[in-house]
This record gives structure tokens, sequence and C-alpha cells, in this order.
DNA sequence: CAAGAATCCTGTCAGC
DNA sequence: TGCTGACAGGATTCTT
């Protein structure tokens, strides 16, 4: 589910919250996430300080002192919660979660409490020697942060050069650009006016172009809404991100298009299913 | 090799 | 109200 803003927003809270902190509980409640976590998580956390906090594409990368990485990703319907557990420091005294889907909680000795809720257990938890962050299987082959400089329209071309595979598909795969999800795609296209049917390596410059604008845009100004909220994506305090408004095509089929308003031959927004995804645009503007 | 389907799992929602 | 089927933000693995 969550798309890199939200991952990015998860993260920020994770920062704030947590950074400089001494764990001093951790407990497992339910170790077969996707891939099953460490037999050992729990002792290994217990005792560590929270050093700091990273994101490479949709993984959060929490580094304890000791030279140890949590490799965290949310998979489809993954939540961090961040509560404060004494009522004396500052902030809302908030509920602690009840749900069996809470699989990890960590507190700390300042007073933070973090749980990982996933009820359909697609997200994962590891742990890695920090030095070996860049090795770690899940993270070799992930393309370029498109937040990043380095991620331009040279780098995009080459990338998409000579596959045939349908636009949409190439910009899910995480090789390609990391980060990008199902919504994000759809938005990014509508945005750069390219249909998610064209063939990728037939994308002209002026599209790639705009396209690497776009995905830009569009992920700067998520992260700044504080992500999509649907389903139970919220943000780690419990605020909703307010993206989802925003979004122009993503859900919106038979809608009426917001790029050609009044246009005769304009059929609106269309759904269709890509690679067992859905894909949503506008068949007039986006060719 | 590359493209698409199947797969993991649970919750929600639309339609009957 | 209750049941059933479709569908959901992901990413790997299996087929063609």
């Amino acid at each position: 589910m969550p798309e890199l803003p939200e991952v990015e927003t998860v993260m920020r809270g994770m920062r704030v919250h947590l950074e400089g902190h001494t764990i001093v509980r951790a407990e497992m409640r339910r170790a077969d996430l996707r891939w099953a976590m460490p037999p050992d998580l729990a002792e290994r956390l217990r005792g560590a300080r929270v050093a700091g906090f990273a994101r490479r594409g949709k993984y959060i990368l929490m580094r304890l002192a000791g030279g140890v990485t949590m490799l965290l990703h949310l998979g489809m319907s993954g939540r961090v919660t961040l509560t404060r557990l004494d009522p004396a420091l500052a902030g809302p005294a908030v509920p602690v979660t009840v749900t069996p889907h809470e699989h990890l909680v960590i507190e700390s000795e300042q007073g933070c409490r973090f749980g990982l809720v996933d009820p359909r257990r697609f997200g994962f938890v590891d742990l890695m020697p920090t030095a070996d962050e860049a090795a770690h299987r899940l993270l070799a082959d992930l393309g370029p942060e498109p937040l990043e400089a380095a991620f331009d329209a040279g780098m995009l071309a080459a990338a998409l050069h000579g596959r045939r595979t349908p636009l949409k598909a190439a910009l899910l795969d995480q090789r390609v650009v990391a980060g990008l999800g199902n919504i994000y795609v759809c938005e990014a296209l509508f945005r750069a006016r390219l249909s998610p049917e064209c063939q990728s390596g037939t994308v002209r410059m002026p599209g790639v172009r705009r396209l690497v604008a776009a995905i830009r845009a569009v992920l700067t100004e998520a992260i700044a809404a504080g992500g999509s909220s649907l389903r139970d994506y919220v943000q780690p305090d419990g605020a909703l991100g307010y993206f989802q408004h925003a979004w122009k095509v993503y859900g919106r089929a038979g809608e009426a298009c917001p790029g050609c308003p009044g246009a005769p031959r304009c059929a609106g927004i269309s759904r269709i299913v890509q690679s067992g995804r859905s894909s949503f645009f506008c068949a007039r503007l986006q060719r």
C-alpha cells in the first residue's frame, strides 16, 4: 500500500519520535510476515540506541548505534503507530492500539511506543549489518531515488530504452525507479500526458522529460500533504494524510477528466487492468 | 530474456 | 441482515 510518500512520512515520524532513544522493550508477537522476522530480533533490539533513519524506495532503515540496521517494509497494509507512554511528557496521551495484527512492539526508555500493524502480512522486517546495507538482496537492485538529482531524463530514457513492456509496468518496476506504486504511477502518467499502455521504449525525449518532472512533482506534493490516506493508512501519530483529495485519475473511473473540460470527444477517466493492476487514465489526453 | 499470471493474507465494499 | 465475489497501496516466483 504505502508508496514512497507514505513511507517517507512514516520514516520522518519515526525519526522525530525515536531518534536518539534507547530501546528498553521489544516484543515480536507474530514473526510470520511475508518473510519471517529474525527469531532473535527482539533481543537484538533490546538495549540498543537508535542512531538514525533513512529511506530507500519503499523501505525504511532504522540504524542502531551498534552497527545493526533494521529494515522495514510495509507491504500493502502495513502501518506504524507511535504513541507516548508517559502522559507527563509532551503530546496527547493516545490510547494504545488494540488489534490482533500488531506484530512488533518497541518501547524506548524515553517513553515512546512503536507498533507495527499489518493485517495482510505482506510487509516484513529484517536485520543486517549497517555496513552491508547496499548489498542486501532487497535493496541491491533498486533503481534511482526519484527525488534525487541523479534521476533525470537521460537516466530514465536509458532505463526505458529497448523495453517493450507497457510504460505502466516499467514504472512499477523498482529497478527502473524506486518507490513508485500504482497510485503515483497513474498520477504521474496523467500529469505527463503519457498513456500507461504505450510501449516503454518508444517514449521520446520530450515525453521522458515530462515524466521525470511529473514524478518529482507528484511525489513532492504528496509528501508535503503527509501522503494519501485510504483504508488503513494514517500517519504514525494518527493524523490523516490528505493527498488522496489531489488525485486526478486514481480511483476515478467514469468521472469527467479534469484535463479536458468540455471536450466533446473525451470519454472521461477509463479503468483498465494491466498485469493484474488497475490503471486509470484519460485516453484522449494521454498518448 | 521478458512479459504476464499466480501467489501470499485479511478486510472492505458492492450487489443480490 | 447476510452471503458472495471482486478488489485493494507490493513484490517475488512461477509459467508461457
